[in-house]
RNA sequence: GGGGGUAUAGCUCAAUCGGUUAGAGCAGCGAACUCAUAAUUCGUUGGUUGGGGGUUCAAGUCCCUCUACCCCCA
């Protein structure tokens, strides 16, 4: 029975490009949605770019144009940029639309009329140079607890205290530099609470959710009553202001997920279909694709608003975890945090599909992209197995037909069709990893045959050029069936495969009936191998992407108004200068204020981790002559102790020593970079010896 | 601080309700083959399932605890 089902992945937001990060979520989901397709179902696949909020607004201010030129610019990005990755979305909107609006009117009107709307006072931190109240994380000051400066406003990254940003020492907008004042104001609010009995019930029972998901909303937030959510912005925000509360909009989460719906509008609107029947009808299923930073949006106020409204709910809700490259984080400075576009100048777009759908299943678990990983495992199972297959099969019975019967292959078609009911239940429980490896054994199997047949050793005698074309009728029928269990992965593989054998691949059930007496196109190159080089040069490309991303970023931040930073004519590295403003210069010092400190060159003779000790190192220094210093350093992690014995480094010698809780420190050891993993100690050039004075 | 999750072969991952000797792919090693994009096929090495304790006839799986990492706290 064909079923209606609209397809969602999360709203890509206005203010960047997508990532190789993002691309998990999105071909994860067009890959589903391709499955849906090709089984016969009706499936809509919907998106759109999230283009509200404080960070576009001030974007606009910096770059001296409106919103709605850097939405539209950033929105053409990001359709090129899914285009090359082939996800195919059958509309792609904009939350800035007036369908949007409507709907957001709509919804709100309900959530008015079911008395869920109250108002409260809220004090918030404001900018009085930038006219505009401040979000947590644009405040930045010093710590309240520990005195570290240019910390974020909820929390200290160099103590771990939680504050408000109220708390701060000398605060700061992260916008102008300004000294925020505090501000009252009235802020309207959704009482989730009301619904909370809905929730428990939607969240706990049915399979809308993933089991870990169920039970961390259990766990976090329904085992308390459910905090008011504050709705709405005072202006200016850019969004949509409130119809009946002038002068306040609607936070961007508001607007956000009624944008599937305005992006559904639109779809149906330009195909002469009937809004409801998406979105208000018993027999549709809405499944949402998002990552798992976003969950509580997801599957509590969503999920609210809806009942509240009327709508529709989440026939299910698919969450996935963060990709990391190389088992960490995306870095930047790695040349790890990659753009699509920049991986698109380098590689192509169905093997990153490939990879991401093998290493893709229905945990939350982050999922790694290993570069050499990748390298090895797309060209072993999709050019020396996969096309492999075609490729020393097809050239024997080029410009030829195939049998007109279809042989016998010893049961091999068969049981490869037997297994399309449960490749297709993999697909649909989102669990490509185990598809992928289902569909990978069938590819063993193709090439055990045709190595049992052997059809180049056939060819040669003259009177067995019909076995060499059976051989090969069955060896090519394998191998698309292996291309149409492949098809929601690899759509330009499936595209080829067409063409090679001239033949449509329009349904699933094409897995059942082997092809016979149909032409054969001359065998060209399916798939090419690729390369460490490709990847190598991904990388560095990366790096300099991010470079020339810094640089426009610290031109943005520079100034309100002046634009470019202007660099010395012989400076050709145009470095960025971020760092520069995230720590301005200290005021001038005297050279006597400067010889003050006594700084040393050290070698760090012993270095261990310190019992108890989250970031810091124990090191023994010597400066020569048996002279040591016991050192602490808070560069646990970025560096290994083992790594660090028998380097050189520069070391404050003169420090007055200062009790820790884990012993006597005597000294500093130089260092620069933000903390955490991003800390670089100094080395002195080759020749310098420890003991020796720095001036 | 509170909560959610993860830890299995060198790497990436499986293992149904607690049930046979913990399995695949890649990498490695040994052979065969030479149609195919140096691909393929056969054979093979590799494990104290993060550490410790417990429940059970039986634990990778359940419970406690410790360690490391990831995420969330409107």
């Amino acid at each position: 029975m064909s079923r209606n089902i609209l397809v969602t992945s999360a709203l890509p937001y206005a203010n960047g490009h997508i990532h190789i990060g993002h691309l998990v979520e999105y071909i994860q989901t067009d890959i589903w949605v391709r499955f849906q397709k090709l089984r016969g179902h009706r499936c809509v696949y919907v998106c759109a770019d999230d283009t509200h909020g404080t960070a576009i607004m001030l974007r606009a201010q910096r770059e001296g144009r409106s919103e709605e030129q850097v939405i539209a610019d950033m929105q053409e990005a990001h359709v090129r940029d899914f285009a090359a990755f082939d996800i195919e979305f059958d509309n792609y909107g904009s939350t800035n639309s007036d369908e949007n609006r409507q709907l957001c009117g709509e919804i709100w009107q309900s959530i008015r009329d079911s008395g869920l709307v109250k108002q409260k006072d809220v004090e918030q931190l404001f900018d009085p140079v930038a006219g505009t109240f401040l979000a947590d994380r644009f405040v930045r000051g010093t710590c309240p607890k520990c005195g570290a400066a240019d910390q974020p406003g909820d929390n200290c990254s160099k103590c771990g205290a939680a504050y408000t940003p109220a708390d701060l020492i000398n605060p700061f907008s992260v916008h102008t530099k300004a000294t925020p004042e505090v501000r009252t104001a009235a802020h309207l609010f959704i009482e989730l609470e009301q619904l909370h009995e809905f929730l428990n019930e939607w969240t706990q029972s049915g399979d809308h959710l993933q089991p870990e998901v169920a039970n961390y909303l259990k766990g976090h937030f329904l085992g308390e009553e459910l905090r008011d959510w504050d709705i709405s912005r005072p202006a200016p925000y850019f969004g949509f202001e409130i119809p009946d509360s002038p002068g306040d909009y609607w936070y961007v989460w508001f607007d956000a997920p009624i944008g599937y719906m305005a992006s559904t509008k639109q779809w149906c609107d330009a195909n002469g279909e009937n809004f409801d029947d998406w979105w208000k009808n018993e027999q549709t299923e809405i499944h949402h694709f998002i990552g798992k930073d976003i969950t509580y949006f997801h599957t509590l106020f969503w999920p609210g608003m809806l009942k509240t409204a009327g709508f529709n709910l989440p026939e299910k809700v698919h969450i996935h975890g963060f990709l990391t490259v190389g088992g960490r984080k995306m870095a930047k400075s790695d040349g790890t945090f990659i753009m699509a576009s920049t991986y698109a100048k380098h590689l192509p777009s169905g093997v990153l599909r490939y990879y991401y759908a093998t290493k893709l299943g229905t945990a939350l678990d982050d999922i790694d992209l290993n570069l050499e990983e990748f390298v090895s495992k797309v060209n072993s199972d999709l050019v020396n197995k996969v096309v492999n297959l075609a490729s020393r099969s097809a050239k024997f019975v080029a410009e030829q037909h195939l049998s007109e019967t279809y042989p016998d292959d010893g049961g091999l078609f068969a049981a490869a069709a037997a297994k399309a009911d449960h490749i297709a239940e993999l697909y649909e429980d989102c669990r490509y990893n185990a598809a992928m490896r289902e569909i990978m054994a069938l590819a063993d199997e193709g090439n055990r045959y045709i190595e049992d047949k052997a059809p180049w050793v056939l060819r040669k005698a003259p009177d067995k050029a019909d076995e060499v074309r059976d051989v090969c009728t069955v060896a090519l029928n394998l191998f698309r069936q292996i291309v149409v269990y492949l098809s929601p992965v690899l759509p330009q593989l499936k595209q080829q495969t067409e063409e090679l054998l001239n033949q449509p691949i329009a349904h699933w059930d094409e897995i059942q009936t082997p092809l016979t007496g149909t032409p054969v196109s001359k065998f060209k190159h399916l798939m090419k191998r690729i390369e460490d080089k490709q990847v190598t040069a991904m990388i560095e490309d990366s790096k300099e992407d991010n470079a020339a991303d810094a640089n426009a970023q610290a031109a943005d931040a520079a100034a309100e108004e002046t634009a470019e930073p202007t660099f010395h004519e012989a400076d050709t590295w145009k470095d960025s200068g971020d760092a520069l403003e995230k720590e301005p210069m200290a005021d001038e010092c005297t050279i006597d204020d400067f010889m003050k400190v006594d700084l040393r060159v050290a070698r760090i003779i012993e270095a261990g981790h310190v019992e108890g000790a989250d970031k810091l190192l124990q090191l023994t220094l010597s400066l020569g002559g048996g002279e040591t210093r016991n050192v602490f350093a808070g560069i646990k992690a970025a560096y290994e102790p083992e790594k660090l014995v028998g380097r050189l480094v520069v070391c404050v010698a003169n420090l007055k020593p200062r009790k820790m809780k884990f012993g006597l420190s005597e000294g500093m050891v130089c260092a620069s970079g933000t903390g955490g993993p991003n800390v670089f100690l100094l080395s002195p050039d080759d020749g310098s010896v420890p003991g020796q004075r720095v001036h």
